[in-house]
DNA sequence: CATGAATGAGAATTCATTCAT
DNA sequence: AATGAATGAATTCTCATTCAT
């Protein structure tokens, strides 16, 4: 018997990936993937159900290793600014090193794929920031808003900066980096008087 | 090519629309769209180019149609953090009211083709939103930062809570959807020494 | 607007017949057929549904056509011997005139694909033999037995001797033929004691 | 292709023949048959030179069996017509107990497959059943026909019976079934001046 | 002997597009 | 302008078979 070839699998994702940001979830075909990946289009149903199998354990393994790259090490007994500040780095740098995972995420999830994944599972992977936004809600450190306008103002601005970092638009220096990261910060801060009239509950 | 019964091409961006948004892009072939919208497949070659083509126009008159609400009878000569919040509530009503057309620009142009789009095209559609953030600039009102920057923290934070509100996953009543312009504002206005020290010069 | 051809759905069931009894049903491609039909594999697609239904119509237009073939003209005030004989003796001699329909008719109805086809349709085409029987059984002329019995003993009989025919094994001359069919009618004929004894009531 | 492990040659046979039957030769593949017999394909190939040949090797030793279990025993001294009718009602509770094997061999003597068998081979399993006829005939016991055709009154009606029976159409009882014996009997046994002019030379 | 991995060829079906009316 | 027929090319996926262990 012969063993399942690992290097078989990744060339499969790689291309799988490659080919998906390059030409788009509708023109990549599964002999397209075969011959970018050298193997044979059956191959690919030895490691994956099907074509949408293969897409959604792309999509998972994705959002994993982000994950796993901006959660891993995180100290959380650091003032909760600075937590916050790792965080929202680390996010911003691990997308910069892997721009194609980046777009890949971007496309597959604005597709209606999106909605056969389960959210719970990938809701896991932002636990720790959900965390660092209750903590900072109970201590009155952050504004009592949902997460998700948290998220708004503050994940999502600094994804869409990666988005203008890789199409070239806007490519941010570390200084100018950091400066965003307060600014974000300063969005959801509870520091003054005025943003007591904001209220959720 | 030329069009002539004003229905038929209604019908057909509707089906298109309806379709790739709930199949996708990869899955919403012209039969499909063609069956849906009551013509024959041949039909829409008489209005459309090609596939390529109907995406492309679908995709640009659904801007041109958002930027025509959001900006149409904006008044410039009022307060600048006014104008600011007005835009972004027609925005963000605009898209509420439209949600056919948010998921499809979001899947459109998180996809490889957004890349054969004429982009200054699209930027005409987002001038006014560009003046105004000048003109704030040069006022001194608005921080010293990129156009790009100034959207992160404005304009995709609302988007993103539209994302949210037609997700069902949190809808922003009346008093909360003004707060949270304010927090968009306050991200952005030049109102203390402390941002001083952001700089992208 | 094209019309249908008729020419083409024609060619498509010649083929596929022709195919499925030199080839076997497990090995007949929709892309064989269509290559000896000299069409495009799409227009097979256009006139049945799909394989299974390209099958199906085939077995039921063949029924039919046997059928009207043999019960046409079918008269019916006859002795009852007669009218049996004439239905047999038709029977024998459409399946000699086309024996790809039969060879097509065993294949397909000693394969599961036969437990999808309506039996009460298939039931309709031998009525009038049926017919034949229950007269016979009133007027005690013909056993008493199930009309499978009496199938059994004539009907397929002469079936069988259509397959030696076609396989050369034997071949009946007009003589034997009228030999054959007497002796079918004698065997369901009630005409001597030594018959009451069965019974299946 | 030698064989070793009995168990697991029987259970890819019956594995074979259960799914043949349930889904037709032509949707049956080595894999499912292997999935079933809870083996590797791989191993198949290790009994079996191909597909082809595990089909026609199914069908012999199902022939074979078949004909051993029908004629083992068989006392030639009897009385033609004891012999005939112990002969027919040991076919009939054969594949009575055995119906898969029944469903595959209509099925696979239906198909083109057939053609591919040494039919002397075939013909040596009926050996004992051409005799008694060939007895009866020179002891003008039986009519003088040709073989064939004393099958078809005899040996196939009773097998259009199991079919019946298997199909739930029509299920004899004992007495039924001896009835019939004596009918199909009755149907080649040269008792009347009748028969004479039936001739076949 | 036995296996699961691996594969090129080919399966059924649909695709975007054009044709003929 | 509008259509359903028609199609060659391409799609996803499975097949029978072989390989490497």
């Amino acid at each position: 018997m012969r063993a399942r070839d690992f290097k078989k699998e990744e060339a499969i994702c790689e291309a799988s990936i490659d080919l998906i940001n390059r030409k788009g979830l509708a023109d990549t075909s599964m002999s397209q993937i075969a011959k970018q990946a050298n193997v044979s289009p059956a191959t690919i149903y030895i490691y994956f159900k099907n074509k949408e199998d293969l897409l959604k354990q792309l999509y998972l393994r994705i959002q994993r290793e982000a994950s796993q790259s901006i959660f891993t090490g995180y100290e959380s007994f650091l003032p909760l600014d600075e937590s916050f500040k790792i965080l929202l780095r680390k996010a911003y740098q691990h997308f910069l090193r892997k721009p194609e995972h980046f777009v890949f995420l971007e496309q597959y999830s604005n597709s209606p794929l999106i909605e056969k994944i389960d959210k719970t599972e990938i809701n896991d992977y932002f636990e720790p920031l959900y965390n660092l936004f209750d903590r900072g809600k109970q201590n009155k450190i952050i504004k009592d808003l949902p997460n998700e306008m948290l998220l708004s103002f503050t994940f999502y601005p600094i994804m869409q900066l990666v988005k203008y970092h890789q199409s070239g638009r806007l490519r941010l220096e570390y200084n100018q980096l950091e400066a965003t990261l307060t600014m974000a910060w300063n969005s959801i801060k509870k520091d003054r008087e005025i943003d007591s009239f904001i209220s959720f509950r």
